[in-house]
DNA sequence: CGGTTATTTCAGTAATGACTGAAATTACAG
DNA sequence: CTGTAATTTCAGTCATTACTGAAATAACCG
């Protein structure tokens, strides 16, 4: 592979970090090729430039389109299938949030939910199903907040992301306001949710059998 | 291993996710032994509830001890070292964001800071570094935040989680008290901050060289 | 259709990573 | 010190996963 020195950098690093984000290294390497083109690619050119076998490139670009890193495109005059990956970042941001919370999360979301339906059988179940409640409303909270902000317009997410910490000025804001009008002003989602989010900081059960 | 069917689950569970989560299933079941069980437990005990070797819990636990999900503890007239998971399910939480942005995202960041200080040789490249600039002020921004808020007390945080996308309506307010203000309000990141963050609804290059 | 090129599937092989048991090391008690 | 239990390290084995080249299939042209 001769790839300007620039743009094999990047891919070469995408393909090492591929194993940590959770594919291979040939999966990396496409879509970083496919990220920094300027233009769609075939799969002919992939093999080309990443001198990988052309089967492996069609198993990767597969895994890419699960993923909906990658998107299938028809050029006029050209049958050959080309590839190309979103061009706004922010998009690909959601599609990221999206596929790895339904692979990473949402199984053990809904192991969560059925376990916390048993019946503990003793002392130690008991523990162990309050931290699994802990846990599962924690996840709950996450995801819940995620799904909400993954809806904004981009404009409003990055108005949110700039503020950084400053978010908290304006939560005291709204907290005086609303005490001032006596409870009873704006109802968002800190007033109006799922009650067991409100208060968990120590909900732990009669622990004092540990140890 | 004959664990009460409740645990048992969810160990199992935590085994066959951990492929996902980028630790083996040994590593993923010892956790969740941990985050379950009501006291610190040795790692003789681990390997009888999981019926996997010693050794393998030994690389286990160095493993999870690398990540800072469990703290080793000595019990007073026992010389073994004990192992418990901690606690507070939103240390947990700190705790994971932080690694994998240590493991998975800084390292990336890295390589764009060098690579975005080199000069494009031609057009390719150029596009390439328009591309990866994107990257990688997306990145900066959304560590920043998390950088941010991973710092905000635990009450904090849970009032912005529960706040979800209504948040957007504080946001609107601010805006209109800057502007009546005259853009002299409190100043917050969303005006101080690195100018490149402000706008990238489309800076790409000059792009109409795609196909 | 028949020929041609693009794409996918698949069986076998190479490479990587997990797991074990034995040996070495460490920490402690007497 | 010496002996013993706890723990870690390590070399070898086993299991999983990635990768390839060949064969099968699909898509298109004239």
């Amino acid at each position: 592979m001769q790839l300007p020195p620039l743009i094999q950098t990047f891919v070469l690093h995408f393909g090492e970090m591929g194993g940590r984000w959770g594919v291979n290294r040939t999966v990396g390497q496409i879509y970083a090729l496919l990220f920094l083109s300027d233009r769609p690619l075939n799969a002919d050119e992939i093999v080309e430039a990443l001198g990988v076998s052309r089967s492996n490139v069609s198993m990767g670009l597969k895994e890419l389109d699960a993923w909906r890193l990658v998107r299938r495109r028809h050029l006029p005059g050209d049958r050959r299938d080309h590839f190309e990956a979103p061009d706004d970042v922010w998009d690909i941001l959601r599609l990221l949030a999206e596929e790895r919370r339904k692979r990473e999360i949402d199984p053990t979301l809904t192991l969560l939910r059925d376990v916390l339906m048993e019946h503990p059988a003793d002392p130690a179940e008991r523990h162990a199903q309050a931290r699994m409640r802990q846990m599962h409303d924690l996840i709950e909270l996450l995801t819940g907040w995620a799904d909400e902000v993954q809806r904004l317009p981009n404009h409003d997410l990055k108005q949110l992301l700039a503020l950084g910490a400053g978010v908290v000025k304006l939560l005291e804001v709204k907290n005086k306001l609303t005490l001032v009008r006596g409870g009873r002003g704006r109802t968002t989602r800190s007033e109006a949710a799922d009650p067991r989010a409100a208060d968990n900081d120590r909900n732990d059960d009669n622990a004092g059998d540990a140890q």
